[in-house]
This record gives structure tokens, C-alpha cells and sequence, in this order.
DNA sequence: CATGCAATTAGAATCATTCTAATTCTAAAA
DNA sequence: TTTTAGAATTAGAATGATTCTAATTGCATG
């Protein structure tokens, strides 16, 4: 597949959904569609296997390539975060309310946690002159209140 | 190698080199010595493999594997530390005062930042009830000064 | 209804890391 | 001082996560 001209995406029409985000029109087909649905109703942090067994119950014959193709259009496109914690498998979070990761080390439970205070993590750090900031990823490390008790 | 008893590590005497880290004592053979002094003269947060690279003019015929242990055994006993940022090779850093790391994401680059007063992430956050916390990572992700001015 | 590109797919390829089994080294016991 | 047990190191295999490739399908527009 070496395309010879490029054109602007089809627009969106007929049965692809839309979902307007940051001013940006984003097109869903339904395969993204359900992507977004399934992490949009979990709150455990899933991975793509754990994605890709979730959609799979409405769409047995979805692959894991489409998974992550997915994944990769609604991240670029600010509908879901990416989320990085430890080594290993990448987590997915579609919860775009301004919160931080809390991460069991004993059970890796991932819980969200929301400010108690409207709070600018960057303005505490004092970071090279002219620096951007775009996003902040805060992880809180430890053990939940569950592991905590019954060790 | 199936060991039918354990003993206790062999406790450091004559070559081995000590370094004294929260209280414990962590023992430093010459590689993993090699390993924290490459580490401990960057500041550019490497790569298991940035690492192998620089170890290798000294130590030419050190190996991947371990390069991996020492990093295991030193992040482990807490002389270094890991970090994600985003996808891929994890990142090691001796810097152990309280930080934070800056990442830009056009040139890859990867700049500490240190508080600009006192301050404990985890006290701003609604964490559940009885958690506890060991560490906190924070990612700030934009742009250096340097991308953001050339473009 | 034909055309062209986007979306999807299965499977291969790649990349990062961990595991395995053999070897070497070292410190303490004999 | 020699022996010996276990730790450290090694090369390469294995695993796991993600990305790439090439072919196919689906859809919207001409």
C-alpha cells in the first residue's frame, strides 16, 4: 500500500459517529466506537488484551492490531489517556477530568485520584526558562487500604 | 543451578566496594560499581542500552544481561532509580534528591527539575482512606526552550 | 455502480526485557 | 592453602508488548 497521492480523510457521514472534543472533530467508526465505550465504562485502568477481551463479546472477530489502531486514534485525538506506571503493558484511562494515578505495588490496582485543591503541579518545579508544558502525569506509589489491612 | 539450601549473601570484604543508602548496606561488585558511576555522571536519564555503551569502554566485554541485573540490583536496593515516560526502554537516574523530570517531546530529551519549595504531591490529592504512600512520580511533558524557539 | 482511500485484519517482524543453563569468581570452611 | 558453596556473570534463547506489512473489506463520493 504505497499511496501515490494523499487526500484529507473522508469526512464523516451516514453511520459513523462523531464525538466533538477540544474543538476537534473526531470520527468514530464503530470499532473505535466500541473501544471508547468499553474503557469509558471501566474504572480499572485496562490494558489492550484486557480491551480487546472486553470488545470481543460484541465483536467476536475484532484483532488486536484494531485494538491498538484504535487506542492510537483516540489518544492522538485526546478522547482517552495513555498511561505508563511501571514496565510492561501500557495502560488506557477515559477519564479526562484533571486527576493522578494511584498504583497498588502489592496488588497493582490503579485508582484515580481527584485534586482536593485546583492545583498547578508545573508551578512548584522550576523548570528550564521558555519550557512548554502540554501535560503532567502524576503516579503516587504504595499500597492500597485493602493490602495495607490484611498484611 | 539448583541450589538444595540458601545461605545468606557472601558479606562484602577485601575487593568489593560498599555504599551506605537508607540505612542498608548495599553491596557494589565492580561491575555494578561501573554501572553507577556511568550513571551517576549522566544527566540525560539513559537507557539499558545507552548504559551498556558507556559501561563497555571500560569494561569491554560487560553484557546486556547484566547491565540488567546490576540496574535490578541497584533500583532495588535504592541507589538508582526508574522511570517511564512514555513507551519502550525504561530510563535510570541517580539523582536522588527530590525531583521531577521534564520531558520534551520533539527531541526526546529528559530534564530534572527540582522543587521550588517544599512540597508533598500526595497531600493535594483525595487519596482513599488508609493508603499508603512510597513514592511519587511526576512527568511534565511540552516542549524544551530549545525545541520551542527553532520551530 | 465504479473508484479510491480509510479501516480492518492476520500474521510477521521488531524491540525490550527476562529467563536459562553454563561458567567464573570469591570468601569462608576445612 | 585447597576446597567448596553460592553469588555474579555470561551468551543466547524465550517471552511479552507493540508495531509493521500486505492484503482485504467497507463506504462515500463521483
Amino acid at each position: 500500500m504505497t499511496p501515490s497521492t494523499t487526500r484529507a480523510p473522508t469526512k464523516p457521514t451516514g453511520l459513523d459517529c462523531r464525538l466533538a472534543v477540544l474543538g476537534s472533530d473526531v470520527r468514530l467508526t464503530p470499532h473505535r466506537r466500541e473501544v471508547f465505550d468499553v474503557l469509558a465504562s471501566s474504572t480499572d485502568h485496562p490494558t489492550a488484551y484486557d480491551i480487546l477481551d472486553r470488545v470481543k463479546s460484541r465483536s467476536p472477530h475484532i484483532s488486536l492490531a484494531t485494538v491498538y489502531n484504535c487506542l492510537e486514534h483516540l489518544t492522538t485525538h485526546g478522547l482517552i489517556k495513555l498511561v505508563h506506571l511501571e514496565r510492561g503493558q501500557s495502560r488506557y484511562c477515559a477519564n479526562l477530568h484533571e486527576h493522578v494515578h494511584f498504583h497498588c505495588e502489592t496488588c497493582g490496582k490503579v485508582i484515580d485520584a481527584h485534586p482536593a485543591s485546583d492545583f498547578d503541579p508545573a508551578k512548584f518545579w522550576n523548570l528550564p526558562k521558555g519550557t512548554r508544558v502540554t501535560r503532567t502525569d502524576l503516579a503516587i506509589h504504595g499500597t492500597c487500604n485493602a493490602c495495607a489491612t490484611q498484611s
